[in-house]
DNA sequence: TTAGCTGAGTGTCATAAACACACTTTCAAA
DNA sequence: TTTGAAAGTGTGTTTATGACACTCAGCTAA
């Protein structure tokens, strides 16, 4: 166990993991991260899995998806939240997960309950093939994954789900943009979150109607068509906003 | 580690725990089922608790959450609602639990991850007076509850803002009444439940235009006044509607 | 028997939010 | 200079929300 070694601080817990769904947004569509760990032996097709590890002793549960996420794109900072906690005693069952597992942990057979988290981050700020993992991890269109390991592909859908409700009632999806952006964009976005197309006058007026975006003096440039207005996020707005107390953010 | 021994079966994992927040409903307030372990050595005080345990490697979650639910009330087939994992390293940190823990775990020092666990039961269900808990159970009224050993007091606050979350999308609450009910001890309900008044005629049109309870041919008898009309909760109704999808149950 | 108390039950109007819907503008590229 | 592509804009209808006050039915106690 553990716990009964001195040196807690070093620590794997082998009993707890975290694993984290990383969302990003391209102007068109959902991507989420994932992790290539090869051909599987067992099933002879590309193993997909979400970025996790164990925890350790002496970190919070935030600390340690804020760990994961530094260590796989090097990016600090960001916007986290916690899903819940999959603990089904079987979620490892997969052959081709307990091959990767007696490669990858001391226990492999250990009952590992896992907390997932959902994160939101610029895609700019992660370029995967200009990072360390260049090979082993990259962006999947949401709409494209099918099958993941372990439970994760459970998990993924259950992201889907709070991010969807979130987004109803806090602006989060910020986070998915660029500071400057047009509405376009942010329509598209909400678009690809709740999966389901909003009418764009109406989407407008009412986000406008939170006043918390600022109109910049500055258009797109180079694109084909009239430039679109560019705008950013106002956070001081909307903390007044939202302290005041609001919760219809509703689409 | 337990997972290295041969009978996984009857494990208990030493580093994952459920704790379950359990509410109750008397026509008036809302109310918490705590757990007494009797007066502290370290602080003086009686030492309150959200009933709880360890896991066992071969339950799910949410079997464990169920299994300490039947174990302490007896009850079965309740709404139970997963709020998430709590996992500060120091989440056991205060003398008085420490001291508790010593006498109850054979790991004592262990690092615990929490699950915790909302249910809703009918407090016509579990009487504490008449349970083999008698002494160290009860029903405690939420709003004055200040003080729980670990960290069972900001669960609990999170799982009130849960439910507040949910039964403004779901009709959950119906857990918490007997099958036939009045549409005041709803209305009362839902004023506990999001802690603040609603409008009475407001509250019956908004509830009734839901078309999910069925009016029976039945009224309160013996009151000192009005005697007012039962209903009963059509699951049915409300399948069929949420089914078609609706997101707005919204006070 | 009746007066008084208690909570049940009921309707309307004003305001705000939601939704459906189509044309003109601006720029780049051909 | 024509064409294609997305930006940007307003109105009318419908639906939901929120504020508000009196009568009714049954019990109790004088």
């Amino acid at each position: 166990m553990s716990s009964n070694k001195k040196n807690k601080a070093l620590e794997l817990n082998p009993n707890v993991s975290i694993d984290n769904i990383i969302f990003g947004f391209d102007f068109d569509q959902l991507y989420c991260l994932l992790i290539d760990s090869g051909i599987s032996k067992t099933t002879g097709r590309p193993r997909l899995a979400v970025p996790g590890d164990l925890i350790y002793d002496n970190e919070t549960l935030d600390e340690a998806a804020n760990r994961i996420l530094k260590e796989l794109t090097g990016i600090d900072n960001i916007y986290l939240e916690q899903i819940g906690a999959f603990g089904d005693p079987n979620r490892i069952g997969k052959e081709s997960d307990k091959e990767w597992l007696k490669s990858m942990r001391a226990e492999p057979d250990a009952r590992v309950i896992t907390v997932a988290y959902f994160s939101l981050v610029k895609m700019d700020d992660f370029n995967p093939k200009a990072s360390s993992f260049a090979e082993s991890a990259g962006w999947a269109p949401i709409n494209e994954i099918h099958e993941l390991a372990f439970d994760h592909y459970e998990i993924l859908q259950c992201a889907r789900e709070q991010l969807k409700r979130k987004i109803k009632i806090q602006p989060i999806g910020f986070n998915l943009l660029p500071e400057k952006f047009t509405l376009s964009q942010l329509h598209k976005l909400y678009e690809s979150i709740l999966n389901k197309p909003l009418d764009k006058r109406n989407f407008r007026r009412k986000i406008l109607n939170l006043q918390i975006l600022t109109p910049l003096n500055e258009k797109q440039v180079g694109v084909p068509h009239k430039p679109s207005q560019l705008f950013e996020f106002n956070e001081e707005k909307y903390q007044k906003l939202s302290s005041e107390g609001f919760d219809n953010f509703g689409f």
